[in-house]
DNA sequence: GGTAATGTTAGACT
DNA sequence: TAGTCTAACATTAC
């Protein structure tokens, strides 16, 4: 479930878990996840580290490793999580990197496809992704997202909100909520948005990430009056009662109510 | 068994 | 050049 919120609150779970615990050994338990560096050379530099910090950038998670110039770095692509456990707890097939702690815990990464990524560079850049990424949503003031919208006005909106070279972080499910929430059909392009809607655009943007961030995904619960519980075919919307439609926009199957988003 | 799934990317096409 | 679309990656659930 890894957009934005979810991998704020990784990070969250990541910080409370596992920071200043030295590592007693590294595993790894599917081939070619971990990039730009062969796993020995992995395992070599972080055994005897400890983690020391984490942020988060779009939707990966960096951490700073104590005494390490190098960055370690997570993508959880469409199906990663963390799990912090003690070391003699029941196997979970889908952890893919496991950081084994002289605690007796163990922080399992887990990949259930396998179409995240684990990384260990110097410099950030060496990931062609975070080299390219936009600014991150939350720190954007409403003037930057206007310019932004400007220089991509011929972009459908969907497309726009999921580009991670334009803007950080939001994926597929929150691209329809905030749409559902600002009243806009996912079809539409930016030139074709009022100034009023830009701004509700920006707006919503805002209200809806902050506002999942604090449910705190993947545990929490969205509210009713939100679209992501009714993305199924055959549901119905919360708000007005028709039909959800699905339809396949911009690369992805969008959800949306053709009633309430005009 | 077919299909779709929260992500990203390369390559083809308009 | 810019934007869109498709397929590919891997694996599971319906």
């Amino acid at each position: 479930m890894p957009e934005l919120p979810e991998v704020e609150n990784f990070k969250s779970y990541f910080r409370r878990t596992s920071l200043k615990k030295q590592i007693s050994d590294v595993e790894s338990r599917a081939k070619g996840l971990i990039k730009k560096i062969t796993f020995d050379d992995f395992k070599k530099k972080l055994k005897g580290k400890s983690f020391r910090d984490a942020r988060r950038r779009g939707k990966f998670l960096i951490v700073n490793v104590g005494g390490l110039k190098e960055k370690l770095i997570f993508h959880f692509g469409m199906t990663g999580n963390f799990e912090y456990l003690k070391q003699d707890s029941e196997e979970n097939d889908f952890a893919k990197v496991v950081f084994k702690f002289k605690n007796g815990y163990e922080l399992r990464w887990l990949n259930f496809r396998k179409l995240g990524k684990v990384y260990l560079v110097k410099d950030l850049d060496e990931v062609d992704l975070l080299k390219k990424m936009g600014p991150e949503p939350l720190l954007l003031s409403k003037e930057e997202f206007l310019d932004l919208l400007e220089k991509h006005k011929r972009k459908n909106i969907k497309s726009f909100l999921m580009s991670q070279n334009l803007i950080a972080g939001i994926g597929n499910i929150y691209s329809d909520e905030i749409m559902f929430k600002a009243n806009m059909n996912p079809h539409n392009k930016i030139d074709k948005l009022t100034d009023k809607e830009k701004e509700e655009l920006y707006n919503q943007m805002k209200k809806v990430l902050k506002k999942a961030i604090e449910i705190g995904p993947p545990q929490g619960k969205f509210p009713s009056s939100w679209l992501i519980s009714y993305r199924k075919e055959g549901e119905r919307c919360p708000i007005c009662g028709s039909k959800i439609k699905k339809e396949k926009i911009a690369g992805r199957s969008a959800y949306f109510c053709l009633k309430c988003q005009k």
